[in-house]
DNA sequence: TAGAGCATGTAATAGGTTACATGATTAG
DNA sequence: CTAATCATGTAACCTATTACATGCTCTA
């Protein structure tokens, strides 16, 4: 018993519109990268389940030169399913964090090498950051008339606060660190 | 390839001192459990493995009554091993939270049902912010003069901030989406 | 006397990525 | 002429959880 989420995310596409796989990836790539990504060995057999559970149906349009494009579309009963998943309250994961893991096993290498660690962090992180508010400047100009648009600038606007957030920390344990630098030095 | 943390997270344990896979365990809900957790689905393998690549030793300590412990010990190899791994630049996913996947697709249900999904989320982390604080408080008091506490005390740290960030967010997002209702009620 | 804790481990299952296979068109 | 893009899908592989199997001791 173990919810499969890359179900619904790819039946929350769907409901965007009708579309084949290869469209689904690239709505992954464009829209969610950000905080969620589907791999083509996910989404091609999770579109032939939900076609054969009545979720979506398949329609095949046939193209000269180029292949075929097989195109799903969500159904009633798929859209009262992803309606039904939408409802069900998430859990509050903490996700595995491999930078803390490195960090509670700080004591196994130097001072220099943790500091190093966590600057490297900072700078991906304030990368990150301008992205995501550059993502947000592109969405309010491209989506002006979309009725979607405030749920995603609440997405986007969720990065920015876990990225400050890094940000913040990252500062107050890179001051810490220092002064432990200090300290042994002297 | 695909680097696998949870050898590194076990390796991490052992670092602390020798011990069997049913401590690793209890160490990793004890002390870890915030942001990281093992099964023994994985721990009891994983060992088996670091034994044959000689990154641990395994010892069997016999006792009456009970079952036999089966002691691991981390082999210079296996310190070395780990702090390889330790100065390897992490990467910065903001790791796939179902909670924006929800709202991203937040037209397909109802602004009740989407306030309703913020402020439960709301509630977990608010009382998951009042446990990490309290955790705070016991390491700092349990763990006075061991010297990994510095370094416990920074990814205790980081979940506040990350959860800070959380109820912020939530703060903001409950605002806008009461604001929509209210003005489709108009 | 039932259940929790101690302690090991495996098997079944689920979730997910990457590499492979195919083959046409188009842009540089 | 090479690489990218279009487009589908499978197979091998890795990662991880849950359930199962065993059996003793201590506590309520």
């Amino acid at each position: 018993m173990k919810e499969n989420k890359s179900k619904y995310a790819i039946m929350g596409i769907l409901s965007m519109g009708p579309m084949s796989g290869y469209d689904i990836k690239k709505k992954f790539e464009q829209s969610l990268s950000y905080f969620w990504s589907e791999s083509y060995g996910q989404i091609y057999p999770i579109l032939k389940k939900l076609a054969q559970q009545g979720l979506a149906t398949k329609t095949i349009e046939r193209h000269e030169g180029k292949p075929d494009r097989h195109i799903y579309a969500l159904t009633a009963k798929g859209q009262k399913a992803l309606q039904e998943w939408m409802i069900q309250p998430v859990g509050g994961q903490l996700a595995p964090h491999e930078i803390l893991l490195k960090l509670f096993f700080g004591q196994q290498v130097s001072l220099t090498d943790n500091i190093r660690q966590i600057e490297h962090f900072r700078e991906l992180q304030s990368q990150k950051l301008k992205e995501i508010k550059a993502t947000e400047e592109l969405l309010k100009a491209d989506y002006k008339d979309n009725p979607n648009l405030s749920y995603w600038l609440m997405t986007v606007r969720y990065g920015q606060h876990v990225n400050q957030a890094y940000l913040q920390w990252s500062k107050e344990t890179l001051a810490a660190l220092r002064g432990m630098k200090q300290e042994s030095e002297l």
